[in-house]
RNA sequence: UGACCGAUGGUGUAACGGUAGCACUACAGUUUUUGGAGCUGUCUGUCCAGGUUCGAAUCCUGGUCGGUCAACCA
């Protein structure tokens, strides 16, 4: 593939790695790359993360660094273990490995609390007593300067005192909070004097009561990369407007080796499905889907249930690329990415989800013969898997027209089709029921095709069956997108007093109870088949002996489909 | 309109003052015991207006459009 590799040959960089090798070339921090990912345990992973994710444990891969785990815990009310450990376990099925570079922000609470002593004693953070509303007031807007705190101009000796007392619980909740000492006239509104602690007397997931005073996000996530000794902070473009505040943190602290550098990049959005977190939330929370590992979520845990494999979400964070640009991925990016990792490693099954009977008139009465099908067409070391074939057969009820348009390939009175694997056959007649569904297709077979056999008749269509005595039941679910509409957030396109969920997709899930052959009677939970024509499948968890099921990850593409 | 950021085919993303390329999508052909997959090809693009330059997607100026920011959230 990488058959140019010379000299001259330019690599094609993205902005990181060119900012990256950059920094490089220039011997800062000695040359080192080291990056980190840091959720804050305060829900599920979703497919934003998981680009976050490959983008960070990528880049330090690349470039011969490290890539920390970092929870960022500071804020005790909404984080919990649960999701520390649903995030750990994504991460690593995602294949990353964070070795023994497990961290918290938690961690560094003292070290912090001990920091931000130092900036006190420098005269740059006080202790004001205003509550939450007035120092809101007291901000002003974007656009009219604020209001200097009367605590502003505190000794350092009574800024130091309030400090250590608010530490040690001697104020309410709300009462005090630590903040920076910068511009309260700057446009930049993260620079009016931003609260570094607050008064919390929550229970921390980690550091339970020890603590009551809490750090802010700005105030901690900078000094945590810092002790971590992190080179390139990579977050989401809404923090843009943070990084002053990310820079005058480092400067306070007189920091000059191993800084941090933040940048910023666009955060991924996806065609026809929402995103944030909240949303998500709404979706579970009013039952909208079955929970968050729902395989209709784009979270990384419904992901997984519906099929996706780390390779495919691995290729598909390769593909949509970074840049400062706002983008919106089409979702069809990703079922390429699915389809073509499943193309080469998932097994061929044949299923029937809609049946109709199908009698070979001139097969004997009885006989069943083994015929053997390939695994993966794509693959020759897959090998053979042993379908019966007999004279009763289903096969799809779309595959059938009485009354066909020209271009259908298909069964058809008169026509003749080949039955995967098996035999050549010709519609003779069908009978219908009262109300004229048809529930039998009469048909001829001629021995003399039989697959492998060498015969060089030719057919127009290949259908996929089952013998119907053999057949094992199986309940499918037909998953499709989860909104009906591309954007289904976009303002142009929701009423008034609606919001997203008008765009649901009444469609997304169909179950149906299908046909497979029997050789999936024994699968276990997480297998991947591509049934033929139809599919790519996964047995889900919820298959259990005598019951299974599978979930549909995508369809195979269909230009006969398409053309109707 | 306070500040900051961004603008390249339908969607993403390259091009670092010198041939606008790649991927997905769409379409066509080829092949095929999956109307799948594969292979080949085609269509469609530098937001606008000026300027600098032999030469501008790239540099400058001014617009336009889009995004972000006013939690004791991250």
């Amino acid at each position: 593939m990488n058959t140019t590799s010379t000299n001259e040959a330019r690599a094609s960089l993205n902005f990181l790695e060119q900012i990256i090798t950059n920094d490089i070339a220039e011997k800062k921090a000695g040359g080192r790359v080291h990056t980190r990912f840091p959720p804050e345990p305060n829900g599920y992973l979703h497919i934003g993360h998981a680009k976050s994710i490959c983008l960070n444990f990528g880049l330090a891969n690349k470039f011969n660094g490290k890539c920390n785990l970092r929870f960022d815990d500071t804020n005790p009310t909404k984080e919990e273990q649960e999701f520390v450990d649903s995030i750990k376990a994504d991460v690593r099925w995602l294949g990353f490995d964070w070795e023994d570079r497990e961290y918290y922000a938690s961690d560094y609470f003292q070290q912090l609390y001990d920091f931000a002593v130092y900036i006190i004693k420098k005269g740059k953070a006080y202790v004001c007593e205003m509550s939450a509303e007035e120092i809101s007031i007291h901000r002003g807007t974007p656009a009219i300067p604020g209001k200097l705190s009367p605590w502003r101009d505190r000794s350092v000796e009574e800024n130091l005192d309030l400090f250590e007392r608010m530490r040690k619980g001697e104020f309410a909740e709300g009462s005090h909070v630590l903040r920076a000492r910068i511009d309260m006239a700057s446009p930049n509104m993260h620079m009016r004097d931003p609260v570094m602690y607050r008064i919390m007397y929550a229970h921390h997931h980690r550091t339970g009561n020890d603590w009551c005073i809490y750090p802010m996000y700005d105030w901690a996530h900078g000094q945590s990369d810092y002790l971590e000794r992190i080179t390139h902070s990579i977050c989401t473009l809404e923090f843009e407007v943070h990084r002053p505040l990310y820079d005058w943190f480092l400067d306070a602290l007189d920091i000059k080796e191993d800084r941090p550098r933040q940048i910023e990049f666009a955060r991924l959005n996806l065609t026809y499905t929402v995103m944030s977190k909240r949303k998500l939330l709404t979706l579970v929370q009013e039952g909208l889907v079955n929970g968050w590992d729902d395989p209709r979520m784009p979270t990384v845990s419904g992901l997984r249930r519906r099929g996706y494999t780390p390779a495919s979400l691995r290729a598909f964070a390769e593909r949509v690329g970074v840049a400062k640009r706002e983008n919106v991925i089409e979702v069809g990016l990703l079922e390429h990415c699915i389809r073509e990792n499943l193309n080469r490693n998932a097994p061929r099954a044949m299923a029937v989800f809609n049946p109709v009977k199908l009698i070979i008139d001139n097969y004997p009465e009885g006989q069943t013969e083994e015929l053997p099908g390939t695994l993966n067409p794509e693959d020759p070391e897959s090998g053979q898997r042993m379908i019966p074939f007999s004279k009763e057969l289903f096969i799809e009820r779309d595959d059938f027209m009485e009354d066909p348009p020209k271009k259908f390939f298909r069964l058809s009175p008169g026509s003749e089709v080949r039955l995967k694997y098996a035999y050549i056959i010709r519609c003779d007649s069908v009978v219908k029921d009262d109300e004229g569904k048809v529930t039998e297709i009469h048909c001829t077979y001629f021995p003399e095709t039989k697959s492998g056999s060498g015969s060089t008749r030719k057919v127009k269509g290949t259908l996929h069956w089952v013998s119907a005595s053999h057949a094992i039941e199986a309940e499918v679910r037909l998953y499709d997108r989860l909104f009906s509409v591309p954007e289904p957030e976009d303002p142009d396109t929701v009423p008034d007093g609606k919001d997203f969920r008008i765009h649901l997709n009444p469609g997304s899930l169909k179950i149906v109870h299908a046909y497979v052959e029997p050789a999936l009677k024994v699968v276990e939970a997480g297998r991947h088949f591509q049934f033929e024509r139809t599919g790519y499948f996964i047995s889900d968890p919820d298959s259990k002996p005598g019951h299974l099921a599978f979930n549909r990850v995508v369809p195979l593409r269909d230009s006969w489909a398409k053309k109707q």
